[in-house]
DNA sequence: CAAAATGATACTAAGATGGTATCATTTAGA
DNA sequence: TCTAAATGATACCATCTTAGTATCATTTTG
């Protein structure tokens, strides 16, 4: 099982390599320093500009900007735009019940990793994998 | 991000399904109580069979029982059966690494998630569901 | 106006997922 | 011993997701 999926490893390499310090970086540039083929790369950083996370400027000179500080954007975020919202217990003794019990005691438990890894993960910021 | 596929799932509700009374179950049986669709469950139950999950028995009056108590089945086993082992940070930043370090330290983190996840998991038993 | 950049959008290949279908084998019992 | 009821083995298939490509339009600077 992946906890992540391509685009958003993508997407947080481009975001790790856009740095703060404000610079404009064009998808070429980051084509070079995150490895991310360029088609690929230029439709995931279009959906960054379409969510916010980064600001883009067309034409000569042009290129992409960190929109927040690093620290301000959660990994969590990333993943949600690229993956949907983490639901562990999606799909899970969906319609059946489990044999015992009204309530499926396993959802439960479910529920609680879930609440452990969201909570982990808000904690990371793209700013705290780059620093 | 699904915890667990529809295979899991189906071999839980099926392990659980079977109790731990002894009795001999057939597939047809466990179709009515889990509603999962017969080819597929039976490809699963001997699955399980392999797997030394369950005994099977042909014939009349055949069927599967569980070949060990219920208690000392963990789900995560089920799981690395259908799934292959528990890695969250599979693929994740693969060839590249992080711009500033030599390791990803985005790596750390989520193999300390992981194996949080993996120790709530090996806690959780078949018995524990129908209990 | 031309070149360099991004925006929008449609298309595609491969693999995973969630099944189905078919035939072989074993076993109990009339 | 024949038959029905059960599992064993195996091959096949449809759909969805993932990961990516391709193309053209638009904007901006010089």
């Amino acid at each position: 099982m992946k906890l992540l999926t391509r685009d958003t490893d993508y997407a947080i390499r481009a975001l790790s390599s856009m740095g703060s310090s404000g610079e404009l970086v064009t998808a070429d540039d980051l084509v070079k320093k995150t490895g991310v083929p360029k088609p690929f790369l230029r439709k995931i950083l279009q959906i960054l500009g379409k969510k916010g996370f980064v600001k883009s400027y067309k034409g000569i000179g042009g290129g992409f900007r960190l929109s927040l500080p690093g620290n301000s954007i959660k990994l969590v975020d990333v993943m949600e735009i690229f993956q949907g919202p983490l639901k562990l217990n999606e799909c899970f003794f969906k319609k059946m019940v489990c044999p015992n019990r009204a309530t499926c005691p396993l959802k439960k438990k479910v529920d609680k990793i879930e609440k452990y890894v969201v909570s982990q993960l808000e904690a990371i910021t793209i700013g705290s994998l780059s620093a």
